[in-house]
RNA sequence: GGUGCCAUAGCUCAGUUGGUAGAGCAAAGGACUGAAAAUCCUUGUGUCACUGGUUCGAUUCCCGUUGGCACCA
């Protein structure tokens, strides 16, 4: 079977040049654009997880942009079925081209296929197996996990809690081991699917950061940030940008320290997802410093 | 000009009662299966400012030089 309908999900380190490249590229294949992005889809955080602005969002019509509160839970897998219901309905205005843009990892994983089918954790579940490692400790916890699955204790990263933890509240949500959940398995998806990665020098890439932290700085993330102290304990505020901006809210450092900190964080999340994506030989690999609208025609073959 | 203190990893510093050295930060590398901008792991050879002396052996003690700081003129 032939499949005719294609995703292209371009992606790339954070600040390389994703956002204004996905336009023109939408522009040319006649699509809007789903977002692939774990903070992007929250409201109210549009200019520290730079969200495209206004005039790019009235070009072209962007989905899972801003769309949730900061209370709404999300994840890989609600971007999995988000992504799939949205695709049918680009199919369905008879477009066979749909584009994806976004830099979180898991989340492109999850669209393609990559992760099991794990049920959702109950708020009860969650919150137990919490409390007890936060009673009784990591040790504590690895000895349960080697009970309640002994082979993924094997695995696991022992000294990582929030894997251990999950893996337990798996266990205790499901009624059986992970490592049976875990099969390993990619699903079949009823489209092809390019992946398309964006790398730019270290040096440019990072200068880049720089001048982004500044714009944001410029464009009121401190204003921004203020608002949303008041909900910092959210896992959507555990972000980059917002907890330093927190910590200097909290006397910890100066607002020049935050600004620093906040950039060299986005580095070192940007050499994070180029681990991840390196890793995956499937990529092509473009040179966003390359003039955008000749790398749009590359990349779409013209 | 005189006296005193300082000079050790990219930065801030610790240390060696003389047997060539280690923390924090920065930096680099990696892991990742429904919270992933999250979470976790690994990595420190550096003319111990320079020259000479004492010594089996000096980054450590001594003389001098250079640079910095302080005080006195």
């Amino acid at each position: 079977m032939v499949k005719r309908r294609r995703v292209t999900i371009l992606t790339g380190p954070t600040a390389v040049g994703k956002t204004e490249l996905s336009i023109l590229l939408a522009e040319h294949m006649g699509c809007p654009i789903i977002s692939a992005d774990s903070r992007q889809v929250y409201r109210g955080m549009a200019i520290g997880t730079a969200q495209p602005d206004e005039q790019s969002l009235r070009r072209v019509k962007h989905h899972l942009v801003g769309c949730r509160d900061v209370e709404q839970y999300y994840s890989a897998y609600e971007f999995e079925m988000d992504a799939l219901r949205l695709l049918e309905e680009v199919w369905a205005t008879g477009c066979d081209e749909a584009l994806v843009t976004g830099g979180s990892m898991m989340y492109i994983d999850a669209l393609c296929g990559k992760i099991d089918d794990i049920p959702t954790i109950s708020d009860d579940v969650r919150q137990k197996t919490w409390e007890e490692f936060e009673r009784c400790g990591l040790m504590h916890m690895v000895e349960l996990l080697e009970c309640l699955d002994p082979e993924y204790a094997k695995v696991v990263d022992a000294k990582n809690a929030k894997r251990v933890v999950h893996a337990i509240e798996i266990c205790r949500q499901s009624g059986t081991t992970y490592t049976s959940l875990r099969t390993g398995k990619h699903k079949e998806r009823p489209f092809e699917i390019r992946l398309v990665a964006l790398q730019r020098e270290r040096s440019e890439l990072f200068e880049r950061i720089g001048a982004r932290v500044e714009q944001m700085m410029d464009m009121g993330l401190e204003d921004e940030a203020r608002l949303l102290l008041p909900k910092r304990e959210l896992n959507a505020l555990n972000t980059v940008g917002y907890k330093e901006m927190f910590a200097y809210f909290d006397g910890e450092m100066s607002f020049r320290e935050a600004k620093e900190r906040i950039k060299k964080n986005t580095r070192v999340y940007a050499k994070k997802q180029m681990t991840w994506f390196v890793k995956n030989p499937l990529y092509e690999w473009y040179d966003a410093s390359e003039n955008s609208s000749k790398l749009a025609d590359r990349i779409l073959g013209k």
